[in-house]
This record gives structure tokens, C-alpha cells and sequence, in this order.
DNA sequence: TTGTAGGCGTTATCAC
DNA sequence: GTGATAACGCCTACAA
């Protein structure tokens, strides 16, 4: 009431007709007269009547309001996939409730309370790297709250998940430098406790057994927390010294292989010719930067449309019962561009 | 109540208690005995009781939720002030619900309506590129509601703002280009009914001005969207016939400076040689391309933040009272990087 | 120290 | 065709 928003009982005292009636006539009902639905519209109009969608939620128990709980905003892939909910949301009427978690498990303990003190109908779920333990979201499944995981997938059964083919583009990246004729091909790799770092780890040793090539264990180096420095350094380290060197680099997305690229560059190695490299996610600066990155394209906004579909059917009860897993998996995409092209 | 969420009244049943008593207890109201306190609190844990946010809204006409209108989500600037906004919304216990308008004046429109329904006690607002009559904001400024403008400002008056000094931004830049002795300076510009277009276009003037550069209107160049691929088109045009070209560019933003870098590279342009290039808003990708971009960058995080603050305080009515103007400019930063390094 | 009642805005149910 | 009432969950002035 911020605003002296007009109420129906405003509108009922004006015409001096019954709360119910103006309900009514606003809504179409049947057994209201043409006449009284044509005055309280106009008065409705007048008046700049809007329904009070919290008195609604209380009401119905519904509040036609979805929570995403995501680890980072800035990262350029999870905004393409909040966009696609932001899509999917507005589109069926559901607003969306942002919380990042910032990789913070307390924070999205916390995240989740408060979404469900704000009664929002269900949530969609990208956990943080700190999240080992799925009790908070086991007691909520336990509850047939809907839940949709998206992109990292908690060790569950019967849960809703959308992600991508991560081993699938991972071997696909892969096969597609051995293709070109590299031979020595390491892998900076994600986090090994998120399955898509182990994902992507599987499809890049899958790729070089399928061709024949004796795996070096030296050749999968972690990169922790992912940034361009890390891998900078890295890299660096690994190119400065030291003999038969790789000659290709299929890093876990393209944050670390810019950064590998830079060291690269830095220490005179000529990109595709002396080393390839082809990266995971395609950000937005993979195509701008010198040579062009290869990349692993995920559908990021599709992801985001998927996930919030699921959800409003979960929420509406057509899919997604207690004990019906429904896990979606979206196709990737190698995007050859210049890194990796040595032919 | 999709939980079967424990209310109040459930746990003053069983308590044989009264609901106010509970509700007291929780509160630690003075006048309950400790004993009753103790009873209650302890029930309430185990019985996992959670306030309904929502019922408190309806009763206390605060629903301690703010609202973000934003033109779209993954742009990197908007999201690192997203990022910014949903920081302090969530240190000081506000919800964020988020519409993104993707530049379009009716969902601008309709997103507005639906967060009003929603009875949320302000919003931050980026108004949509199509937006040039600001009667939607200027209604509900004149009801006292609270509104924060960032980034994009309407023309009106006493009205609370966050800004980046784009003005200031543009003329370093532009003095930085006059200072590595770069003579013909072109401007790439953004739309110009956007005050942002406006500001940086005649902190590029004044530059110029002010080095006793004569201003040829020619070197002026809309780039109405800001895609690589606008500005890559423009940029070959400009510098593939003609004489007495331009040596270097003052790009609107970023992907319009990558797009420009692409074309000076396509055509054997040496950069910063030939030509220098310097952008705005210090995209993620910016230090990763060849040769990393020299660019204004704006501290989208910081925006977020002391926006947020300002409508909080709004909020809570410390400040931005009727006719009180609040406009808080932040200063850019001028990134120099290799692009525009000609000494 | 605790209980009662009314109300936030809306609508479903029953009554006239 | 329309009105009165109760209820969603919570809080609080007032009463006891």
C-alpha cells in the first residue's frame, strides 16, 4: 500500500456493491450483471486498480514466484542461462528470484531459507563448489518440492536435472585436435569434485584411448579455481622447461585457455602452428581474441528455458511425481575456429 | 504451504497456547515467561517452523523485496551490477526480483506492473533503449515510490541517480589517444537518444576541443547497436578506400572497438601501429584479445552496490524524499593497454 | 503473563 | 445477481 494502491474494497465502498461482486466482475464470473461489470471495470481502470499479488499468494498458497540459486552472475555462461529462465518465467506469468551464492555453501543455505520463507512455488538449483552434502535439498525432495538441478548435478536419485554433454563435447574437442594432427595433448582440467570436471576429464581420456594414444597422467593438470592467472602461470611453467613439450591444450572452459594462450604467446609459441588449443563454454570474447578460440558451445539460454520448463510442469503437476527422474541432457557443439587448426 | 510448513497456529494448538503467545515468544516480546519461551522455540525447531514471508507482507504492507529492471542480463556490465545489487539486497535481508526488458519499452511496461503487484519497495531501474516517454516512472515518482536510476537516466527532475561519469570517461580516453600522438581520431558512437551515447560523444568533442583538434563531423560514426558485426562492417568500409584516413578510434564500447579491431586486422592494419583503439566498460574479454584493448572501465559492482544503498535508505525514508535529488557519479577508470600504445 | 479480536487483500462457499 | 462470512498466516492493540 506504498503507493495508496486502490483495493476491491475501495472500489466496493465507491459503488456501493459487496467486495465479492466487484471480485466478480473483474474476473469475468458468470451471474453478474452487464451492467455492474461495465462500472466496476471503469472504476477499476480510474482508479489504477491492480490485484495484490501477495494477498493472492497468501490466499492460494501460491506465489507464482520461481528462485534461482546460481553461483556466480558475471560468469557470461550462467547469465545466458538466467536469461532463458527470465524467457520462460515472464512468459507463464512466474516471477524469478535471484539469489548468487557466490560458490558459498552458507550462502546457499541461507538462499534457499529465505526463498522458501517467500513461499516461491519451486527452484531451480546450480550448487556451489563448496557443496558436498545434499541433505538441504534431500529433506526439500522428501517434501516433492520441485527442484530442477542444472549444469553441476548433486549424487541423487530421482531428481530433475537439464545439462549438458559435457563428455560427449569434451571428446569431441579432443578427437577434433587429434584429427589435426596433434599428438601430445594435456588437459587443464576443472575441479575434479564437480561432476563436469570429471565429466570433461572422461570424454578428453576416452578420446585418446579411441585414437590409440597412451594416456600420460602428467599430461591432466587441475586448475582449481579456473582463472586466466592460474593458468597463465600454469602454463607458463609448463612450456618455459623441459622436453617433449605438448603440442595441444584442451582446457576446461575458455577462461584457462586464454590464459594458457597468453602464456603461449608470451613465451613466442605460435598458435595453431607450434600448439592448438580448444577451450569449453564459449564466452563471449572467444571469438575476439587472437587467433579465435576453438571452443565447446553449450547452450546456455536453452539450458535456462529447459530447466524453468520442467519446473512449471513439476510446479503444475503434469511431470515430476515423487520418484519420476527426468533428466535432460542438451547437445554441445565444437566450434572450430582458428586455435586448432593446424591443417 | 506446499511443505506442510508448520504455522503459528500449529504449534500454539499443541503448545495449549495461544498464537499471540507464540508469536511473542518467537519475537522475544518482553512479558513471556521464559519457560513459555522455551516450550515454543523448541517446537518451533523441531517442528521446522519458517515465518510465511508472505503473510507478514500482506500484513505489514512491506514485502522487503526490491526490484531490478535491466535491459539485458548478459551484458557483462549489467550483470557485474546485478551482481553488485543482489550483494547488498542480501546483507540487508531484501529479495531481488529480476526482469530483464531485453530493450523492449512493453515488457518494460509489464514488468513494472508485475512487480508493483508484487507490492516490492523499490526498484532499480535501466530503462529499455525504446524508452523515450517516461510517464511509467514519472507516475510512480510522483506517488513517492522508491526508484534508483543507474546507468541510463531519464530526463526528469529530483529524481535519485547512479552513474558512471561518461563524460570524463570519454575525454581521458580520447586526451590519452592525442597524447601517443594520434592526429584523426574517429569516434564510433553509441544511439543517441540514450544519454550515455550523448555524454561520451562530447567528452570525445571536448577532448578534441581542448587540444585545438578541429572537429570533423565526418569522424562521427553511429553504431545504433553495438553488435561486432555492425561496427566490423563499418570500420572496413571506412578504411578500405578514401584517403587521409583515420588513425585511430574512440569506440562507444568495447565489442565496437573488437568489432573495429577485427576489420583494422582483416585489412592489415597494424594496431596500435596504424591505428590505435580504445573502447569503454572494460569487458571480460578486453585484456584477452590481440592486442588487449585499452578502455574506459566502469565500476558496474560499485554501481550496483550504491545504488542498491540509495534505494534502501529510500526505503527505510532516511533520504530521497519528495523533490530531494540525489545523483551519485562514479569515476571510471582509463585502462591502457597495448591498443592504443603508439610510443 | 497470556488471550481475544481485528485486519492486511483476496476469493470460495453459502445464503438470500 | 448479489451479499455476508470465513479463511490464507501473522501481528498487535486491547482486554483480562
Amino acid at each position: 500500500m506504498k503507493l495508496g494502491q486502490a483495493t476491491i474494497k475501495d472500489i466496493a465502498k465507491e459503488l456501493n456493491v459487496s467486495p465479492s461482486t466487484v471480485s466478480r466482475a473483474l474476473k469475468d464470473y458468470p451471474g453478474i450483471s452487464d451492467e455492474t461489470k461495465k462500472k466496476v471495470k471503469e472504476l477499476a481502470e480510474q482508479l489504477n486498480y491492480r490485484p495484490n499479488a501477495v494477498a493472492l499468494s497468501l490466499r492460494k498458497s501460491k506465489s507464482f514466484t520461481i528462485g534461482v540459486i546460481i553461483p556466480e552472475i558475471v560468469h557470461f555462461f550462467f547469465s545466458t542461462v538466467i536469461s532463458g529462465i527470465e524467457e520462460v518465467a515472464f512468459a507463464n506469468g512466474y516471477n524469478v528470484i535471484l539469489c548468487q551464492t557466490n560458490e558459498k555453501l552458507s550462502r546457499e543455505h541461507s538462499s534457499i531459507e529465505t526463498m522458501l520463507s517467500n513461499q516461491i512455488d519451486g527452484v531451480l538449483v546450480s550448487f556451489s563448489r563448496e557443496t558436498t552434502d545434499f541433505g538441504h535439498f534431500e529433506k526439500l525432495l522428501g517434501l516433492n518440492f520441485p527442484i530442477v538441478f542444472f549444469d553441476r548435478l548433486p549424487d541423487l536419485e530421482n531428481i530433475t536435472t537439464v545439462t549438458v554433454n559435457d563428455y560427449q563435447g569434451a571428446f569431441d574437442a579432443v578427437i577434433h585436435l587429434i584429427q589435426q594432427g596433434y599428438k601430445r595433448i594435456i588437459h587443464l582440467s576443472g575441479p575434479q569434485n564437480l561432476a563436469i570436471g570429471k565429466m570433461r576429464k572422461d570424454g578428453y581420456l576416452d578420446a585418446l584411448k579411441s585414437a590409440g594414444i597412451k594416456v600420460n597422467p602428467e599430461w591432466i593438470i587441475e586448475c582449481p579455481t579456473g582463472t586466466e592467472k592460474e593458468s597463465f602461470d600454469i602454463t607458463t611453467k609448463l612450456f618455459q622447461n623441459g622436453e617433449n613439450k605438448p603440442d595441444a591444450i584442451f582446457a576446461h572452459h575458455d577462461i584457462v585457455a586464454a590464459g594458457a594462450m597468453m602464456a603461449l604467446k608470451s613465451l613466442k609459441y605460435k598458435i595453431p602452428e607450434d600448439v592448438g588449443v580448444v577451450g569449453f563454454s564459449n564466452w563471449q570474447f572467444s571469438s575476439m581474441i587472437d587467433p579465435p578460440l576453438s571452443t565447446v558451445s553449450q547452450p546456455g539460454f536453452k539450458i535456462g528455458e529447459e530447466a524453468t520448463k520442467l519446473l512449471l510442469e513439476m510446479i503444475n503437476r503434469k511431470k515430476g511425481q515423487i520418484g519420476e527422474a527426468i533428466n535432460v541432457v542438451l547437445e554441445t557443439e565444437l566450434l572450430v575456429r582458428k586455435s586448432s587448426v593446424k591443417i
